[in-house]
DNA sequence: CTAGGGTTAG
C-alpha cells in the first residue's frame, strides 16, 4: 500500500499515464499521443522511460518531439532536454534548432555558453546551420551583448550568404543596435535589398540608443512617408526618442499619427505615451492618457510616479503613489525610487520612513538605487545620521551613494564632513563627477574654507578632468563672496570663461546684502534687471538692502517701480509634512481646512514677538529662532540650498544664508 | 520552430 502510494504521488494524478506505466504502449503513435497530455515534469520523466526501455521508440522523430517539449514547454526542464539531446546520435538541423532555440528564450545566465556549444558541435559534425539556427544564436549573442561572437557568426552569414535572409539580418542589425554600434547597423541595413517593418524598426532603434534621437525620428519619418505604416512596436521606440529631445509638438503628431493608422494602444504603447507626454512637459495630458488606458500594469504607474517626480511636481507623485496603493498594485524597486525621490524633495520624512521600512518588510535589499535613494531621502530630510546608517550598510556603494552624503552633509552645515567623505572616495577609488563638485564645492561656501574650495575649484580640471558648468562656478562665486571677498568674487566671474547667468549675478547681490556693499548691489541690480526685466528676485533683495541701510526711501522707490512694472512678487510656499500629509501654505492663503486654528496661533507669535520690541529683523529665519527659543522647540527647516536646525534660539548655519 | 517595445538615483 505504501509503495502504490509512493509511485501515485511520484506521478501526477493523470490516469492515464499511470495506466501506460503498467501497460507500455506498443505504437510509436501512442508514445507521441502521450507526450501531448503530459501535465508534469514527472509525466514526462516516465515517458523518457518507456521510450529508453523499448528500442524501436528510439527514433529522431520521438527524440525531436520529447526534446521540444521538454525544452520548450513551462513544465520542462532545460537541462533534463540538455541531457537527452547529448545521447542522440546525429541530431538533425532541426534537432540543433529546437535545443538552441530553448537556450535562447530562456532567463539562464549560461545560455549563450550552451549555445555555443551546440552550435560548434554542429558545424563540426557537418550539421549547416540554417535560416532558423542564426537568429537564435544571435539572440543569445545579443542578450548577453557578445560582440564578438556575434561577429564570428556574421562572418558565417556572409560566407555562405544566408546574410541575405531578412530574419538573420533583423537579427544581426539588433546585435549591433543594442550595442551601440549604429553605423554597423546602418551599413546592413542600406545594402539590404529586403528589408521589413522590423528592419525600419532596429535602425529607428540604434540611433535612439545611441542617444541620436533626432536621427531616430528623421528615420522613423522617412519611413511611413516611403514604406511602411508603423506598428506599435515602432512608435514605442518613436515616442521615447520624442521623451529624449522633449518635443511636445514632435508628440503630438505621433500621437494623431497612431489614432489615424488605427495602431493599438496597447499597455507598451500607452506606458510610452505617458512618458512621452510627462517628459515634454504636457503633465495633464499625461494623465489623461494613463486615467483611458484599458489595461495598466506597474510600469504604467512607475512611469506616471518617476515622470511627475521629474518634472517637480512631488505632491502630486505621492498622490498617485496613494492611488496605486489603494488600487492593491504591488510597487517594485522603480516605484519606490520615485517615491522616495519625491519625498526627498518635498521633505516628506514620515513617509520616505515608511518606504524605508516597506522595504525591509519585503526583503528589497537597500543596496544599488533603492539605497542611493534611500541616502539621499534622509539626508535632504535632514536626518544625516540615519543617511550614513544606510550609507554604511550598503554592500556596493558608487559615486551617487558618496554624493548623496556630500550634498546632504553641506546641506546640513557639516562643511569639514562632506570633505572627509569627499576624500574617502577619493580613496575607494570612486571617481567624483561633475554633480560631487556642487556637493564638495557648496560644502566649502557653508563651512567657509576658502583655500580649500579654491584648491578643489582648481583640481576639478586639472586633476579630475571634469570640465567647470556654470554651477561650479556659481558655487565658487558664492564661497568667496560669503567670505567677504567680494572684490576677488568680481574679477572671478569678469574672468569666467562663459558668460554668468542671473544665479551667479543673484549670488553676487546677495553677498552685497551679507556684507552691506551698496553701490556694487546698485550696479549689479540693474544688470540683472537687464537680463530678466520681468523676475521679481533682484527688486526684492535690493529693497531689503535699502531697507537694512537705513534708507527707506529708495527701498519704497523700488517697490512703487516694480508697481508700474507690474511685476508681482511671487510667494513663497511653505510645506510641512504631517502624518503622511503634505500641507502648503502661501503668503495670505486661507484655503486650509484649520486656516482659523492656524492664524490665531500666528498671532499669538507674532505679539509675543513684538511684546519683546526687536522688529527690526521680521525675517522668517529670526521669527524662527525666536519661536524655537520661547516654545522650547527644536525645528528643522530646510530652504532651497540647506538645512537650518533652530535649537533654543540659534541656528546651525550661523545665519549663512 | 525564427526578429523589434516602456519606467530607475545625484
Amino acid at each position: 500500500m505504501r509503495e502504490r502510494e509512493k509511485i501515485r504521488s511520484s506521478c501526477s494524478s493523470n490516469s492515464m499515464i499511470m495506466q501506460k506505466l503498467y501497460t507500455p504502449p506498443q505504437q510509436l503513435s501512442s508514445v507521441l499521443r502521450s507526450l501531448e497530455s503530459c501535465k508534469s515534469m514527472e509525466d514526462l520523466k516516465q515517458i523518457h522511460s518507456i521510450v529508453l526501455k523499448t528500442k524501436h521508440f528510439q527514433t529522431h522523430l520521438v527524440w525531436t518531439k520529447f526534446i521540444s517539449f521538454c525544452a520548450l514547454s513551462p513544465l520542462g526542464n532545460l537541462h533534463y532536454a540538455a541531457l537527452v539531446f547529448d545521447k542522440v546520435d546525429n541530431p538533425s538541423v532541426n534537432l540543433y534548432n529546437v535545443i538552441i532555440r530553448a537556450f535562447a528564450s530562456s532567463k539562464e545566465k549560461t545560455s549563450l555558453e550552451n549555445i555555443l556549444y551546440f552550435y560548434c558541435e554542429m558545424l563540426e559534425s557537418g550539421v549547416i546551420p540554417d535560416n532558423f539556427t542564426i537568429p537564435f544564436v544571435l539572440k543569445a549573442c545579443t542578450k548577453e551583448k557578445a560582440l564578438r561572437e556575434g561577429e564570428i557568426v556574421h562572418c558565417y552569414a556572409v560566407k555562405t550568404g544566408i546574410l541575405s535572409d531578412v530574419y538573420v539580418k533583423n537579427t544581426l542589425m539588433r546585435l549591433y543596435a543594442v550595442c551601440g554600434l549604429y553605423h554597423a547597423v546602418k551599413k546592413l541595413f542600406t545594402g539590404s535589398a529586403q528589408r521589413d517593418l522590423v528592419s525600419w524598426t532596429t535602425l529607428i532603434q540604434a540611433y535612439a540608443n545611441t542617444d541620436l534621437p533626432e536621427e531616430a525620428v528623421r528615420a522613423f519619418l522617412e519611413m511611413v512617408e516611403t514604406e511602411f505604416r508603423a506598428d506599435g512596436k515602432t512608435m514605442v521606440i518613436v515616442l521615447s526618442a520624442c521623451s529624449k529631445l522633449k518635443d511636445l509638438n514632435l508628440g503630438r503628431k505621433l500621437h494623431r499619427y497612431m489614432s489615424d493608422n488605427k495602431v493599438n494602444l496597447d499597455v507598451f504603447v500607452g506606458n510610452a505615451l505617458v512618458d512621452m507626454y510627462l517628459k515634454c512637459g504636457d503633465v495633464d495630458f499625461a494623465c489623461k492618457v494613463f486615467k483611458e488606458m484599458p489595461i495598466k500594469n506597474v510600469v504604467s504607474w512607475n512611469s506616471l510616479i518617476a515622470g511627475l517626480t521629474h518634472q517637480g511636481k512631488f505632491k502630486e507623485a505621492l498622490n498617485v503613489f496613494r492611488r496605486m496603493q489603494s488600487e492593491g498594485v504591488k510597487p517594485d524597486n522603480v516605484t519606490l525610487v520615485g517615491v522616495l525621490n519625491s519625498c526627498a524633495n518635498l521633505g516628506a520624512l514620515e513617509l520616505g520612513e515608511w518606504v524605508h521600512s516597506y522595504i525591509g518588510g519585503n526583503r528589497i535589499k537597500p543596496d544599488g538605487f533603492i539605497g542611493n535613494a534611500l541616502v539621499d531621502m534622509y539626508a535632504k530630510c535632514g536626518r544625516i545620521d540615519q543617511a550614513s546608517e544606510v550609507f554604511k550598510n550598503m554592500k556596493r556603494r558608487d559615486v551617487f551613494s558618496y554624493t548623496s552624503m556630500i550634498v546632504g552633509l553641506a546641506m546640513n552645515g557639516q562643511g569639514e564632513k562632506a570633505l572627509e567623505f569627499f576624500s574617502e572616495m577619493c580613496v575607494v577609488g570612486i571617481k567624483p563627477n561633475g554633480v560631487t563638485f556642487i556637493g564638495v564645492l557648496s560644502a566649502c561656501s557653508h563651512a567657509g574654507l576658502v583655500q580649500e574650495g579654491k584648491q578643489l575649484f582648481k583640481e576639478m580640471s586639472s586633476l579630475y578632468k571634469i570640465e567647470p558648468q556654470m554651477e561650479h562656478y556659481g558655487c565658487l562665486v558664492d564661497l568667496l563672496g560669503r567670505a567677504g571677498l567680494i572684490a576677488e568674487a568680481i574679477e572671478f566671474v569678469r574672468t569666467m570663461p562663459i558668460e554668468p547667468d542671473t544665479f551667479i549675478w543673484g549670488s553676487l547681490l546677495g553677498s552685497c546684502k551679507t556684507h552691506g556693499e551698496l553701490e556694487l548691489a546698485e550696479t549689479i541690480m540693474k544688470k540683472l534687471v537687464e537680463i530678466e526685466p520681468d523676475k521679481d528676485g533682484a527688486y526684492v533683495v535690493m529693497s531689503n538692502i535699502y531697507s537694512s541701510a537705513n534708507r527707506q526711501k529708495d527701498a519704497i522707490e523700488i517697490r512703487k517701480t516694480m508697481k508700474e512694472r507690474k511685476i508681482k512678487k511671487i510667494p513663497g510656499c511653505s510645506v510641512i509634512e504631517l502624518d503622511g500629509i503634505v500641507h502648503e501654505f502661501r503668503k495670505g492663503d486661507k484655503s486650509h481646512l484649520r486656516t482659523k486654528e492656524i492664524y490665531s496661533m500666528l498671532d499669538e507669535v507674532m505679539n509675543g514677538r513684538n511684546a519683546i520690541k526687536n522688529r527690526k529683523e521680521s525675517s522668517c529665519h529670526c521669527v524662527t529662532k525666536f519661536i524655537s527659543r520661547v516654545y522650547e522647540r527644536e525645528i528643522i527647516v530646510r530652504d532651497r540650498n540647506r538645512f537650518h536646525h533652530f535649537k533654543g534660539g540659534s541656528c546651525s548655519c550661523n545665519d549663512f544664508w
